[in-house]
RNA sequence: GGGACUGUAGCUCAAUAGUAGAGUACCUCGUUGACAUCGAGGGGGUAGUAGGAGCGUAACCUACCAGUCCCA
């Protein structure tokens, strides 16, 4: 006999083998397209419940498609991750005493290349153990030669047009990375801090001006005392100057509206060339730059020699202690302070030459297509981040002072003029053009932010600029299926220049899914040690498993809570499908040999089939509304309930009969619906699906592949078999009438029909076999016994149940007594609804006529319980 | 400071305004034929609070309370 368990782990890494091995992930030509750029991982990173919820919704949707008569291209690949990649081979290196400096760039460019092909696919392979379906053989990679190329077009027609353009700025800075990076990359966290109260001596005066600041240290780069216009307190001081303490500079006092009467003391010392509301108030008041650090965050030569050389923090501590008198107190206080999402470190406003993107420009496209309704969220709201964002939107810095990555093509003259051109020998022929003889180039050492090149990945991936037969089929993609945490970073920017290069809209659908927490609802991080490993949960439970989990957790707008107990349920679910076939096979059903469209006679058939027609049109529609946490719940439902604990149970009533062509029917129905089931839940949980489907050789020797399976059609008029359910709800009342009277639910009864109407008892009769079996049930009586019974009221009709066991008369008597008060109350309810003559007069007349009938009905059957209850 | 979202059973979440459901947990019972990773049954909800519109709502509006997130 075969296994009763399903065992998974050898079984998925099979089956993904046989997948690749018959290549069936390419697209496979076929009326309609359907295409999805995979959001591109960190190629340093590994599988994270992120991913794998990401990638699951993906799969489902290419899977689905793919199915039903599209041609599929879900397009993979990853990310060069500039700062992360670079860090992490700089890292591996000082481990080997190799200093990156003295490698040189080229060599150190190798050698991360030597890391990324031989770790760079980790990742990859983790999104196989998941199951994806991406069609491999068009795997990406950012820094790739054609996708380099593409990079490398758009930043010289974006400079040609005036969109990209070089400018001295305060920037975010990274003291660790030494690099720029943009707002996005800036993680403002709120810390305890401590307020400074420091008093600044004015020149010719005794009296003094207190400033409050977090950063004393930053006082050596002052160039102002700023207060408000409008502040009589400091009126008298205005276009004074103070003396800069430990500088012994002298600065002025200034009126600017950025002064806060409220905040501090009202005053407030101006750093224009470190922090960035004081760069704006400097602008205004034509204030003096005065840099003070170094690029790696130390007090740097424009400052009093004895705090040079000094750390910031170090210089801090240096500052206040050299105060004496005037330090005035400090204060705790909570305050939002910078921090960079790579290093970690605090970001320094720092001022230097960087290329920025001119976003404002690129946003007014990218804001109509999805006014437009052209490109479209799920869930809609999403779009009001999305506007909230573009209309606020500030000049992308994209330089980074990196090696790794895109270097910007552009060089420069001996007299520090610009030429942007495609490559070396572009910018020399234009350089001779220009200059009218050879002159030196030097090109600009900085390369570009990796958000600048995937934001070309929905099209560069596909061939562009070359015009090919895949950007023709497959752009606009259909759907993006996207975290809501890199709208900014990617989709966004995404969608402009997709509008700047291609003047269509990247895709239609942008799907945005949640975050996945922990159990408890928090973010997962390793600093907590929450973090749950989906690679760990596949070994464990299987991917099918994590992948239904995922998938049934993903409701629109909230966070998938993720614990392992509901994996653990799913798991026990493959089981179920895998006992299912053991079944069928135990019963001689044959899925090789089903029919197209099985034809049915017996009502058990016929309403299981009609389950499974209702069944596939949920979940389609839910599919199609991104509803997956529905649609598997419908699925589950069906399988589960409708499926293995009413359909097979009643059809073991047909197989253990004599009914020859009654069995071969049932077989047949059993065999088709399995089949079915196994089409319909592929997408979801393709590994056990494709398993079971090999194990009965459905795939015909390779012409029937699971994946290209349609789903069921049937346009047939829907059809209701109330007889079935009505079987459904007469086991259900015994069995729970049974347990309510602590009677053991395997014992046989005896029923009497002498007091109920003739269609149910013609009803019962007709389909006695069945409900006698499920319902256990000895004889249907056509009079009553003169032993004592219970009586069991169904819709105005009276049955009496006779026991073998001896039961309490006055358990008996309770039970109908609890009922006729819930009864009675659901009356009251409804009575008092309808004596309201607005909601006669107003509500439609369906809803009027159904509480009406509800209420007679209810009227009835207590009107027999309160007999029954005076009979007893 | 600006914005978005959420509040329903112990927990995680559903439900075109027609009067609240599922999974899970819990309790009771059950095993010689697919499955104990199972089956049958059961208890459990003043829908965050308070107003308002409406015949009627958990769903709409307003305020408040609680929480989460984004932007500055």
């Amino acid at each position: 006999m075969s296994s009763d368990k399903y065992i998974h782990n050898h079984v998925e890494n099979k089956i993904y083998n046989y997948w690749e091995k018959k290549n069936l992930f390419k697209p496979k030509k076929n009326k309609k397209h359907f295409s999805i750029v995979i959001p591109p991982p960190n190629v340093t990173g590994s599988l994270h419940m992120g991913h794998a919820l990401n990638n699951t919704i993906q799969d489902l949707l290419t899977r689905f498609h793919r199915m039903n008569n599209y041609e599929t291209l879900w397009q993979p690949g990853t990310d060069h991750a500039g700062i992360a990649t670079q860090a992490l081979v700089e890292r591996k290196l000082e481990k080997e005493n190799i200093n990156k400096q003295d490698l040189g760039r080229e060599e150190f460019i190798n050698k991360v290349w030597e890391w990324k092909n031989e770790y760079g696919d980790i990742i990859i392979n983790q999104l196989k153990k998941l199951g994806c379906s991406c069609d491999w053989s068009r795997n990406a990679f950012t820094m790739d030669e054609n996708l380099s190329k593409s990079v490398i077009k758009v930043f010289v027609e974006m400079y040609n047009k005036g969109l990209i353009y070089k400018s001295r700025k305060l920037v975010n800075w990274d003291t660790v990375l030494k690099t720029a990076i943009s707002d996005l990359e800036v993680d403002q966290r709120e810390v305890n801090s401590k307020l400074y109260y420091i008093k600044y001596p004015i020149e010719n005066s005794e009296d003094f001006i207190t400033i409050a600041t977090t950063r004393p240290e930053t006082m050596l780069g002052d160039s102002a005392v700023a207060v408000h216009p409008k502040d009589k307190r400091f009126k008298k001081y205005l276009g004074k100057n103070v003396i800069l303490p430990l500088s012994n500079r002298k600065v002025k006092i200034i009126a600017d509206e950025y002064a806060d009467p409220e905040q501090g003391t009202g005053a407030v010392k101006i750093t224009p060339a470190h922090d960035f509301n004081d760069y704006d108030v400097g602008k205004r008041n034509k204030l003096e730059i005065i840099n003070i650090f170094t690029d790696d965050g130390k007090i740097n030569h424009n400052a009093p020699t004895n705090y040079q050389g000094l750390d910031r923090f170090e210089a801090r501590k240096r500052i206040l202690n050299d105060l004496g008198d005037l330090f005035v107190k400090e204060e705790n206080i909570k305050n939002k302070v910078p921090y960079g999402d790579r290093s970690n470190s605090i970001i320094e406003p720092y001022l230097t030459d960087q290329w920025f993107a001119d976003a404002k420009k690129l946003s007014v496209k990218a804001k109509k297509i999805v006014k437009n309704k052209k490109t479209n969220f799920f869930p809609t709201n999403w779009s009001k981040t999305y506007f909230q964002w573009m209309n606020n939107i500030e000049p992308w810095c994209i330089s980074r002072q990196l090696w790794w990555g895109h270097q910007i093509p552009a060089w420069y003259t001996p007299d520090n003029k610009i030429i942007v051109a495609s490559d070396e020998d572009e910018a020399i022929k234009i350089a001779k053009k220009k200059y009218k003889k050879n002159v030196e180039l030097k090109r600009d050492p900085d390369v570009l932010d990796t958000w600048f090149s995937s934001g070309l990945w929905a099209f560069a991936t596909l061939g562009w600029p070359k015009k090919n037969d895949y950007l023709k089929k497959f752009y606009p993609t259909s759907v993006l299926v996207t975290g809501f945490d890199i709208i900014f970073f990617w989709v966004a920017r995404m969608i402009m220049f997709g509008m700047e290069f291609l003047n269509k809209e990247p895709f239609k659908d942008i799907y945005v899914h949640a975050l996945v927490r922990d159990e408890k609802g928090q973010k997962m991080s390793k600093s907590k040690g929450n973090v749950i490993d989906p690679l760990e949960l596949i070994e464990k439970y299987s991917a099918d498993a994590l992948r239904f989990t995922l998938l049934s957790m993903a409701s629109p707008g909230r966070d998938v809570k993720l614990s392992e107990d509901r994996v653990k349920g799913n798991r026990n679910f493959l089981n179920k499908l895998w006992n299912v076939n053991n079944f069928l096979i135990h019963n001689k059903c044959e899925l090789k040999n089903v029919k197209k469209s099985p034809k049915a006679k017996l009502n058990i058939n016929r309403w299981i089939y009609g389950e499974l027609i209702k069944t596939k049109q949920l979940i389609e529609k839910n599919i199609k509304d991104y509803r997956f946490d529905e649609a598997s719940r419908n699925v589950y439902q069906f399988v589960w309930h409708s499926y293995c604990d009413w359909y097979l149970e009643l059809s073991k009533t047909i197989f253990s009969s004599d009914k020859k062509t009654d069995i071969k029917e049932t077989k047949e129905m059993a065999s088709f619906v399995f089949k079915e089931i196994l089409i319909l839940l592929h997408p979801f949980i393709p590994f056990i699906t494709e398993e079971i489907w090999l194990k009965n050789k459905l795939d015909n020797n390779s012409k029937n592949y699971l994946m290209y399976s349609n789903w069921i059609t049937d346009k047939s008029k829907k059809q209701k078999f109330d007889d079935v359910e009505k079987i459904i709800n007469f086991i259900t009342e015994i069995r729970s009438f049974k347990n309510e009277l602590g009677i053991s639910p395997g014992s046989f009864i005896d029923i009497s029909f002498a007091k109920i109407d003739k269609t149910n008892k013609t009803f019962l009769n007709k389909n006695s076999t069945v409900v006698k079996k499920l319902g256990r049930i000895s004889n249907f009586l056509e009079k009553d016994k003169s032993h004592p019974s219970a009586s069991m009221i169904i819709k105005g009709n009276v049955f009496k149940l006779y026991f073998e066991e001896n039961i309490d008369l006055n358990l008996i008597k309770q039970n109908l007594i609890a009922k006729q008060a819930k009864y009675q109350g659901e009356i009251d309810k409804i009575s008092s609804r309808l004596s309201n003559k607005d909601f006669v007069k107003r509500a439609p007349k369906h809803i009027v006529h159904q509480e009406k009938s509800n209420y007679n009905n209810l009227q009835n059957d207590v009107k027999k319980l309160s007999l029954t209850i005076k009979n007893l």
